[in-house]
Parts: C-alpha cells; sequence; structure tokens
DNA sequence: GAAAAAGTAGAGCGATCGCTCTACTTTTTC
DNA sequence: GAAAAAGTAGAGCGATCGCTCTACTTTTTC
C-alpha cells in the first residue's frame, strides 16, 4: 500500500537521476518501476507528481548520507561537504537533482517549492553546525559561503572532476574558517 | 545572410534565456526570431543546432560582459565575480544557460562539447588573471576555487537571492586569495 | 469466505512536436 | 536586368507522449 507507493519513488528518483527528466516518457518509467500503468497513475497522478515524488524521495536519502560524522570542531561543520565529496565519487556526479528539475519545469510552482525547501534546509544545515561549534559567534554569512561552496561543487564536479573540485572547495571552506577563527 | 543568421541567434539565446529549453518548441522559437520556419531550419537544421547556436552565441556575449576592469591585484583576479554579480542582478538570475540546456539534453555530445568548452574556457580566464597578478606563485588550485565560487554562485543566487550569494562568494574569495597573500 | 481494494496488461485517445515541402515573393549578385 | 539566392507563409506528415479506460486477477480486510 504505502509500501508500493515507496518503492516506486525509489525507482522514480534512481531513474531520473541516471537517465535525466528529458528524454524518458512515462512509458519508460512504468517499465523501471516495474509496475503497470494504472498503479503508477494511481500513487502519481501526472508526470509532474512523479518528478515531485522522485524529488521527495531524494530529499530523504541526501539528508539521511549526511547523517553521522564528527560531532565537534571544524570538522563538524565541514561534514556535509565531505559526505558530498563522497556522494560525487560513489552514488553520483550528475549534476543537483532539484537544480535539474527545476530547470526542466521552470513553471512548476509545485516544483520550485520542492526545490527551495529541500535548499533551504540544506542552507539550515550549516547554520545549526556553526552554531553548535562557534555559539557566541555571528556565523550568518559563512553558512551561506559553505552553502554556495556546496552547490559550487557540486556542478564543478561535473566539469573539472571530483577530486579537483572536491579540493577546491574544501580548500575555500578552510579558509573562510580560518578567517574567524575556527578550527 | 551572415547577418540573419546572427540576428536569429540572438533571439534564440533570449528565448531561451527566458523560458528555459523545455515547454518552448520550434513554432514558438521561429515567432520569436520573427523568420519563418524555412529560414530558420536553412540556418539551423534541427532544435539541437538551434540550442548549440544559442550557446554559442551566449558565450560570446558572457566574454564580452567580462571585458575591462581592473588590471592588477586582486581587483583584477576578482573581476568576473563582480561582473556575474552584476550579471545576475542587470540581466537574469535563472541559473547557468549552459548547465540547463545539459541537464535537458544529457546524451548530445554536441552540447556536452560546447558547454565544457565554455565552462575550460571560464576557469582559464582565473588562471590567467592569477597567472597575471602572482606570476611566481603556483596558482592552480585558487583558479579553480574560483571557478568553483563563479558557479556556485550563479546557483546559489537563484536560492537565496543575488545579493547574499554575492556577498558570499566575494567573502569566499578574498578569504582565499587572502591566505596566498594575493591582494 | 465474501466484499473491497489494489493490482496487471495493454489498447487507444487527443494533442503536440519536430520537421519537410510546396508555391510564391523579395533581395542580391554581376 | 537576368539569374540565383534568400526569403515568406503555412499546410500537413509521421511519430511520440501523457493519460484514460476496459476487462480481468490477485491481495487484503474483517
Amino acid at each position: 500500500m504505502t509500501g508500493t507507493k515507496e518503492r516506486i519513488a525509489s525507482e522514480l528518483e534512481r531513474s531520473f537521476a541516471e537517465a535525466g527528466f528529458a528524454g524518458q516518457g512515462v512509458e519508460a518509467l512504468r517499465a523501471e518501476a516495474d509496475v503497470s500503468l494504472r498503479t503508477l497513475y494511481k500513487h502519481f497522478p501526472s508526470r509532474e507528481a512523479m518528478i515531485l515524488g522522485a524529488l521527495e524521495h531524494r530529499d530523504a536519502t541526501y539528508f539521511r548520507w549526511l547523517e553521522g560524522g564528527p560531532q565537534e570542531g571544524a570538522a563538524h561543520v565541514l561534514h556535509p561537504l565531505v559526505r558530498l565529496g563522497d556522494w560525487l565519487g560513489e552514488v553520483a556526479n550528475t549534476g543537483c537533482l532539484f537544480l535539474n528539475a527545476w530547470a526542466q519545469y521552470p513553471d512548476s510552482a509545485a516544483i520550485a517549492a520542492v526545490v527551495r525547501d529541500h535548499k533551504a534546509r540544506l542552507a539550515g544545515e550549516f547554520r545549526q553546525r556553526l552554531a553548535r561549534v562557534a555559539p557566541r559567534q555571528d556565523t550568518g554569512h559563512l553558512a551561506e559561503t559553505l552553502f554556495l561552496l556546496h552547490e559550487g561543487m557540486t556542478q564543478a564536479a561535473r566539469l573539472q572532476g571530483r577530486e579537483i573540485a572536491y579540493e577546491a572547495a574544501m580548500h575555500a571552506a578552510r579558509a573562510a574558517l580560518a578567517a574567524q577563527n575556527i578550527d
């Protein structure tokens, strides 16, 4: 029941991540999910809903991916960037699924909302980590910088390769943290 | 003759930048360019060729946009980031046209090539500027960092707004330059 | 174990989309 | 000013795409 929907959402995430949002029609998505067209449409009543389902699933997947890691110091703050580096090496280096979806459907308010929500939560992640490590400092703009490095690493990795982008982002992040005496 | 092709390419760039690569069929592009279908296809014999034409035009537009500016010091190196900030405020804040096109056509070798070429040239821009300002230092990874900040600013601006993204990128860039005693 | 819910399999609809082609006119070339 | 090139206007093709619907089977619920 909800199990079926979950399973389909998981396959949709995988499918869109692998082959992109264009070029892949509903029939192809159906085949990947290995369900009938009727069942697919029952849970996701339009192609747009399928994309939303995939993005919401990815949102959960990614925040689970960020769990754990060092609990103190600069390493606590940098952990999401390290994990992004892992993701680019182990899972996929094909840009950001959310931004790719948004690029495809610039007029969909629902997709824009999911993208903004995910990214806002990600920016919040950096804010919380900084607040934990340096509770007496104003680290608001530092959080924005780390978020920007996260987005930059994702895109640069496609173009320059994972290693270069990872080193560049970590280098910039450490310099920015050092400038505020966070280590 | 070449004048017509130029004019069409310019309209295609504007059109794709405004309305994205999806949702806009060839007929809509034809109307925007204000030519007949036959003329459009004469110069750009497929929709993919139209996208390539728009990207090549944007490539020229953007490098012209970067011309001028301070010729020395950190300001010379930072100039492309400043100009990107101007672009996001004055022209458009809708992500990167190249990456958006690539997201739409992940299987097109021709589009991938144009995107890679443009981005490689942009990375080279930072390398050259650093070589001019600090000829005796190894600034290779610094150039990669600045390129990453350029890409990050482009994406973050859509999500956090131009001001925040601009400040965050400049902040990180200055910290990275300062760490290597470039001012 | 009867009733309801959830599933399969797949035909086929209306609409759209990229592209071609025809018939004709305007502009350019030498 | 004749010939060639470049243009307009738009009908219409084959293919694809998102989605609906029918007929039937399997699973779940109580």
